[in-house]
DNA sequence: CAAGGAAGCTGAACGATGTTCAAGGAGGCG
DNA sequence: CGCCTCCTTGAACATCGTTCAGCTTCCTTG
């Protein structure tokens, strides 16, 4: 490496010649030991061994560990865009659609969340993405300031949306557990409706109805977004023209 | 340890003797150090020998660093509790004001974000504010499922906000660096901007101002809240009795 | 008050991790 | 053929979370 320059868009992949290894072999793995085993389960030594390599290899095209999740990053991130027909309309349902796709991007790959937090994300992707969500809210008749706060909320409530329900996906996934675990828990929810009304209903509830996983996130995803998108439209500065 | 139970919060500190350590104290240690070098600096032997003690002993009061974690995270919490006077009347101001208050605490204490991907917090601190919101909603007119969804929207925006928030801070603090790289960066936004017309416009215009990182992450957040503010008055069942 | 037992801590160890680096082999180019 | 650069190896280093046998120190019991 020439220079430590400290972010990788500056810097272009080094070219290779005999092609057992590259940036995007290496990506590609680092993505699918992260989806299955999650982020935990990823080090530099399983890539290589899946790669039939040592681990010092990687270090050729990639200078550092978070390097390489930066750049699986924005890799999952390119999953987002936009994949058929031209984009919506009407730009509740554009930017609409963009949280529907971001979300289930981040269900597919929940180890995003937690490389989200410590650096802002400047690869291509997340910028292509970013200008995909800006253009819809610039022709939606948002300016200046507004824009990018505009585009914040819906990113946001995407984030902290789906860093609470992958946090309660695993949780339901780890609770295969035995019957004392399970009375424990039960004594615990007990005492803590005791002191939580409010909360003890909403959990007692929850358990009583056997919800449908899958079907009541989506629900509190639509009631928040319908939610956002309410306030925003009440916020649009020209009320004619939403082509 | 009796059993292997998974979760903290079931199984009650065990009482000590000769009081070098506690669990308190290894939780406020490890919290001070998460404040200071942030998760990395985050280590065993690190909070062992700032209580001059060796790594091994902490074993006895803490089955796992995860587990420390968990409870430090719940430590932090108890802060964002209503400290002064009565909460406000109006759901609004007062939802608001937990809002505020749950961001400052994650301005204070920014490696929550990254502890909070993963498992769900179940601590007693983070019932009591679930429970607090919910009342507060409930007072408001809010029921049923649209309970906790409200409640949702709320706490999944402060949080995607921090993570976004916290992660430009970081990085604006980390661009103490050399001309060479200043120089790369600019190149490098400038390719952006060709590509990316929108997205060039925010960022020249931020440069240019030289904004107020603090006002202008305010502004936003406020921007944010009221937005969804709105969206969820909007939404309320008796626009009667707002007390 | 003495004896026994448990609580609390030490110190060394184990395996895994990210990262570095001298050395070697494998291709292209003169 | 010989050289040179690219790529990979394999060993090493420091640090990490975690375990555990053993020691000390205090409380409890007879």
């Amino acid at each position: 490496m020439p220079t430590p320059s400290p972010s990788v868009w500056l810097r272009p992949e080094r070219p290779s010649r005999d092609r057992r290894l590259s940036r995007d072999r290496i990506v590609a793995r680092a993505v699918a030991v992260l989806d299955a085993e999650g982020a935990r389960g990823l080090s530099m030594r399983r890539i290589a061994s899946d790669l039939g390599v040592t681990a010092g290899s990687l270090y050729w095209y990639v200078t550092t560990k978070d390097e390489l999740l930066e750049l699986a990053l924005d890799h999952v991130l390119g999953e987002v865009a936009e994949d058929g027909a031209a984009p919506a309309d009407r730009w509740r349902d554009a930017l609409g659609g963009l949280a529907r796709r971001h979300r289930a991007m981040l269900l597919r790959h929940p180890w995003v969340l937690s490389g989200l937090a410590g650096q802002p994300n400047l690869g291509p992707n997340a910028l292509a993405l970013a200008e995909a969500g800006l253009t819809i809210l610039s022709r939606a008749g948002f300016a200046d300031g507004d824009l990018d706060a505009a585009l914040a909320v819906v990113n946001d409530h995407v984030v902290g949306a789906m860093m609470a329900e992958t946090s309660w996906r695993a949780a339901l996934d780890r609770t295969g557990g035995g019957a004392e675990w399970r009375d424990q828990a039960a004594d615990h929810l007990r005492r803590i409706a005791d002191e939580h009304p409010l909360l003890g209903a909403r959990m007692s509830a929850a358990a009583g109805a056997e919800i449908d996983v899958d079907r009541e996130c989506e629900r509190r995803f639509a009631f928040a977004l319908d939610c956002l998108l309410d306030g925003l439209e009440a916020r649009r500065p020209s009320p004619c023209g939403d082509a």
